[in-house]
DNA sequence: TCTTCGATCAGCAGAATTCGCATACAGCAT
DNA sequence: ATGCTGTATGCGAATTCTGCTGATCGAAGA
């Protein structure tokens, strides 16, 4: 697991370094918010360690950036501010965990554990994969070995759905609501249309991943061989 | 969003569901670990709230039963006891978030949309077990051991009935408006046909349960040996 | 206890109908 | 213009249903 600590008090930095390099986790160090920040978005993290008062932009403002470019990457704040306000503001904005000063390193670590142990195999350098494919979050390319595709929104927002799901099946009730929103009067048929665009794609760069239909049901991934 | 509050202390528990009302959120109400236990294993929840001292059986058993038995569903724990090692056995066993009594229902409540929005898109796994029968209730999958079966939407239906009720004997009247709806004309003979089916796996899987036929009055499950 | 008879059930195989697929085309936005 | 999106249609496939035959069960009477 690689780490980003953004963390201005080097005592506290140097010493949760040490920690991580004990648990076997490669970590880089950052002490202000903007090259934080610019760390953050290369998108090669698992997970963001976020101090909320950092020199030239605070972690709250980071955080904000981070979530605005559409990265998805696992924050845990981590601050000497402990109001209700701030934790409730951190979360909404994006924080997937909010831990105050003085702290525990061993409730860090397992909550570090927890929150990765949920997101595995999921999401990895902003991008989504399973077996073959990998899906750019932010290009909305899909890859399987040397050949790629661009995708539409559509065609993205169903990838997206299916890799996240992988053989769990999902109802067709379900993607409508999930791409064209709660109240549409998309049908099944726009889903089995895109569906086939997808089918197409898969076989023209040779995937080992397929749509399975369920019949009656709806779709999940399988992969062959 | 549909929770499941497992509390006794009714004070406390009263107050959750009220808020909880509030936020449009769907809540069900348990007041020791053993029905929680049974509820959760329902799989129809999106998060579960957790209390650690519980009558009967204590959060961390409940806890741990619930992983042993696949459940994905999201697990924030509420509790009295804040030493550190509690927190991480019960991080690591599983739990999502800890939060320690006293606690701001904000905070409560941030959290719970913080865990929700990152599993926004993933659908839970959820299982049925039943002797050595488990029913994937995400992919259709029907194991006995090493062996698995992927089930067809009338079957899977039929199972998962059968597996909700073990050894209770349902009616063919009764499997007839579960399965086809109330208004259908399906017979007896439709209820035989998948029996037939059911029977057919389960000898291929060689389970110990069977689906024993109750002459006149309907079929069960029973185990044999 | 044994036998008999009617009712119920299992299992198969082929039919039917629903459901899904692919393609084409039109509308719209960029 | 180009590419994305939504709608319509006919074909194809797989599940689901139906009808039938033989097997099994259980009650009642000898």
């Amino acid at each position: 697991m690689r780490i980003l600590l953004i963390e201005d008090e080097v005592a506290l930095s140097d010493a949760l370094v040490q920690i991580f390099h004990k648990n076997k986790y490669i970590v880089d160090a950052c002490y202000d918010g903007e090259s934080g920040l610019d760390n953050a978005l290369s998108g090669i993290y698992d997970m963001i360690i976020l101090d909320f008062m950092l020199p030239k932009m605070n972690g709250y403002e980071v955080l904000k950036e981070i979530r605005a470019k559409k990265l998805t990457t696992p924050v845990l704040m981590l601050t000497a501010r402990d109001t209700v306000t701030d934790k409730v503001d951190c979360l909404d904005i994006g924080a997937d965990d909010y831990m105050t000063k003085p702290f525990s390193s061993d409730e860090l670590l397992a909550r570090m554990r927890s929150l990765y142990r949920r997101n595995a195999n999921v999401i990895f350098e902003n991008v989504l994969t399973w077996s073959d494919l990998t899906l750019n979050l932010s290009t909305y390319e899909l890859f399987c070995g040397n050949n790629s595709f661009k995708l539409g929104l559509k065609e993205f927002s169903m990838m997206e759905l299916f890799l996240k799901n992988g053989s769990r099946i999902l109802s067709k009730e379900t993607l409508i609501v999930k791409i064209w929103g709660y109240e549409s009067d998309a049908e099944n048929n726009n889903v089995e249309v895109y569906v086939s665009f997808l089918r197409k794609k898969l076989a023209h760069m040779h995937s080992k991943v397929a749509i399975k239909t369920v019949r009656g049901v709806g779709y999940c991934l399988e992969e062959k061989g």
